[in-house]
RNA sequence: GUGGGCGUAGCUCAGCUGGUUAGAGCGCCAGGUUGUGGCCCUGGAGGUCGAGGGUUCGAAGCCCUUCGCUCACCCCA
């Protein structure tokens, strides 16, 4: 019986690598531009961590994290997302106060227990930023006009960027009781749902998609009236510094975050041609996330792109087809192939790639591959060529990896040097 | 965690109300072309029909159980 991959887990193959590896090019071009470095941090945490920093009563901390424990008892978790980490790192290596204006990426695995379905998986990875040590607004349109850049020019089509900001503590407290007290009004309409999340996270009911729940949100009091005039007065300049960027965006005052450290600025990247996880990119700021992780006051603004939901948007591009090697050599037999490996050696010293055609399989097959790897130039390199010291360049034609730098006089050259090398070598 | 749909070759899928050696296309390998790719033609390899049990003279097809995949709810990237 074959063991077969977790569930959740998946296999990327090669022709999906690709773009993924294009994507992560892409934003590595982009955060260059905005200058955030890299950062890389482990991919388990202690709980304690993602509890504290994500929120105890969150869904993500209360069933969907992959937990285990160390020999002392300790419990530790595969990391559910990037941030805490990160805030945790760079309150941990004294970055806090030796770089408090940190502007960090990375890139990696992440993982959730939750039943998968289409754009969902237990192993998933994101792309992220976090930008720590400013208030100013001007930041968070920056942080959110990066996002669309790498979006952009990773060729994404029908995105939607939904702003909107979710106040502070005080602010959000105040919103929070007004919202309990409506819907406990129409406690008798709402779904089960929504019961239980009047309790845990009441913001959340605004975003219930039951057709009775829907009917009582519309009329439910919103975030934007009660935020104070700081938040108010933040809100408004991220939208003026958005438009200053010449980014589009859309103010939704349902956006709520399911994590709890978000203040102020939350936004979202949808799209709808994923089905119903919709959601390609999401952040927003979190001011009292370091303090609350035993750091000093920084105030910090991030966002996480989903891998495999923008993958599966990307358009299709020539450099993601699966061509390998600009040039084939085809050796005929074991005189030969020692020819072969030294002018490969050669052509890989160039710079360029080459593929040594193995097991002596016909020179039809080999043929047949160099096609299939895309190869520029093939070099059928049997008794004859070693007896004339020439060997013919065949050109497969266009449209495949040209071999740079290295043309089919240059190729013919160094058959002649491998031909002498590996005279003198026996 | 809850619900719907689906499990037949590496991939995409046929397989009539249960009936003989389970098929096709693509891919892979070989040959047609004594040492040259793409197109074409021919052939080949490859399947415990997801697994276990049951009904039956006989099960890929029916029944039960189970596992897996998938979509949706929930939640989020």
């Amino acid at each position: 019986m074959l063991v077969k991959a977790i569930t959740g887990f998946q296999d990327i193959l090669p022709d999906r690598a690709a773009r993924f590896a294009r994507l992560e090019k892409t934003a590595r071009d982009v955060f260059a531009r905005y200058a955030y470095r890299e950062i890389r941090v482990p991919e388990m945490e202690y709980t304690e961590l993602f509890a504290r920093g994500i929120g105890q009563t969150t869904d993500i901390v209360e069933k969907e994290m992959f937990t285990l424990q160390d020999s002392k008892g300790r419990a530790m978790s595969l990391r559910p997302e990037g941030t805490a980490g990160v805030v945790r790192a760079f309150i941990e290596n004294g970055l806090a106060t030796q770089d408090p204006q940190a502007r960090l990426f990375y890139m990696g695995a992440m993982f959730r227990h939750e039943k998968p379905q289409k754009g969902r998986f237990r192993q998933f990875h994101q792309i992220g930023a976090e930008a720590f040590g400013s208030e100013d607004a001007l930041l968070d349109a920056e942080v959110i006009a990066m996002l669309m850049d790498i979006l952009r020019e990773a060729d994404v089509p029908g995105l939607r960027l939904e702003i909107n900001s979710i106040g502070d503590d005080d602010s959000r407290g105040r919103f929070r009781k007004a919202l309990v007290e409506y819907f406990e009004k129409h406690r008798d309409r709402l779904c089960k749902d929504c019961l239980r999340r009047l309790d845990t996270n009441p913001m959340r009911l605004l975003d219930c998609k039951v057709e009775s729940c829907i009917g009582i949100v519309r009329s439910a009091p919103t975030i934007l009236p009660f935020l104070n005039d700081d938040c108010a007065a933040h809100f408004d300049s991220v939208q003026n510094y958005l438009r200053a960027f010449g980014v589009e965006f859309f103010v939704n005052e349902r956006i709520v975050r399911g994590l709890d450290y978000y203040t102020r600025t939350a936004f979202e990247v949808t799209t709808d041609r994923l089905g119903a996880q919709n959601a390609v990119a999401g952040g927003g700021r979190y001011d009292g996330l370091v303090e609350s992780l035993g750091g000093p006051k920084v105030p910090g603004i991030g966002f996480a792109i989903g891998m495999e939901r923008v993958v599966e948007l990307m358009a299709e591009r020539d450099e993601d087809a699966a061509q390998t090697a600009s040039i084939m050599l085809v050796p005929m037999d074991e005189n030969a192939r020692r020819v072969c490996v030294r002018l490969a050696a050669a052509i890989r010293a160039r710079g360029a790639s080459c593929l040594v055609g193995v097991d002596g399989r016909s020179v039809k097959a080999q043929m047949k591959k160099a096609d299939r790897a895309g190869a520029r130039f093939a070099l059928v390199i049997g008794e004859k060529e070693l007896e004339e010291k020439r060997v013919d360049v065949k050109d497969m034609g266009e449209n495949r990896l040209a071999p740079d730098g290295i043309t089919p006089e240059d190729l013919a050259e160094m058959f002649a040097g491998a031909m002498a090398e590996s005279g003198s070598a026996s």
